[in-house]
DNA sequence: GTGCCTGCAAAAAATTTGCAACAAC
DNA sequence: GTTGTTGCAAATTTTTTGCAGGCAC
């Protein structure tokens, strides 16, 4: 729990991510737990794009009465402070991934083993601005999303149909 | 329900979305009925990325027997033989569009008011392409989604943060 | 001790499915 | 008449919420 700069004011983007959740917290007169303190421990763990399924279970094998709701709340909690971001690749389940003080990304999904690659392309953000400035719009965030089989898959199965 | 060249082969992408659906329905033993029909004209003359919530509710205004069950398998079948095509723009319901013929567009999506617009950009597309290649993957499809505020919201309530 | 949190189970919301009646061919 | 389709209601799936008891402060 690295106490790098629990300084003061709003939201350190330098701070660790459990420094971060704790500051918000107690800003907010809200409550450590055991629960939050494990979720999201576990949460960043696991690295990014787990659903909420993924995150119970894995939550479980350390802790097996977390609850469901719990885990829901506690990722809520962790968008709401900027330390997750939610995300839909259209399968029907939310993910989620870390978020602090990372730049914007887009990513790259395997259709064939469900691998998901990040990227980030300036040249891409730079003409996407430029189109929604065509259409009178003001960007806030966007998504981009590429549908397809990664290397190894193509390379296992070329040019075959996905399941 | 202009008999544009029905002539024999796969999909012809010059016939009419009646026609197409008719002859997928007749290509594969499947049978016509008044829902289908309805329910198909009532999503061409809406004109895209409806939901099926207001689907059912328009096409009930001229049918009220019409069930949910039916719109979803009715726009079921109308994606399956490529008529229409599925989104999800996050707002947790599939929205439908009319996909015959069409080219690939993406789209800006005002979250002030809902407003959805369509666009393409042949640059984007090729960057897209290449990034995609340099991480070894095969693109199937892609989406790409800006959010932000449309022209209109813009002017209404400036830099006002959004319900 | 007060008030937020948790777990559980019930509730919601979107979509799917089983089934008997019904319509198309 | 056979076979696919419909409507209804029940089932599913993902996520949210109400509530009584528990834990943090």
């Amino acid at each position: 729990m690295a106490a790098t700069g629990r300084g003061g004011a709003e939201h350190d983007e330098t701070a660790s991510p459990s420094a971060r959740l704790g500051a918000y917290i107690e800003e907010r007169g809200l409550k450590h737990s055991r629960q939050r303190e494990r979720i999201a421990q576990t949460f960043f763990d696991m690295g990014g794009h787990v659903t909420v399924e993924q995150l119970v279970v894995r939550c479980r094998r350390d802790d097996a009465r977390i609850s469901v709701a719990t885990v829901y709340r506690t990722m809520k909690l962790l968008a709401e402070c900027g330390l997750a971001s939610a995300r839909q690749f259209g399968d029907g389940q939310t993910r989620y991934e870390p978020a602090a003080g990372r730049a914007h990304h887009d990513h790259l999904i395997c259709t064939s083993c469900g691998e998901i690659v990040e990227f980030a392309n300036e040249r891409i953000e730079t003409l996407q601005a430029l189109v929604a400035r065509r259409h009178g719009f003001e960007v806030e965030s966007h998504r981009l999303e590429l549908y397809g089989r990664c290397a190894r898959c193509k390379a296992a199965r070329p040019r075959e149909v996905r399941p």
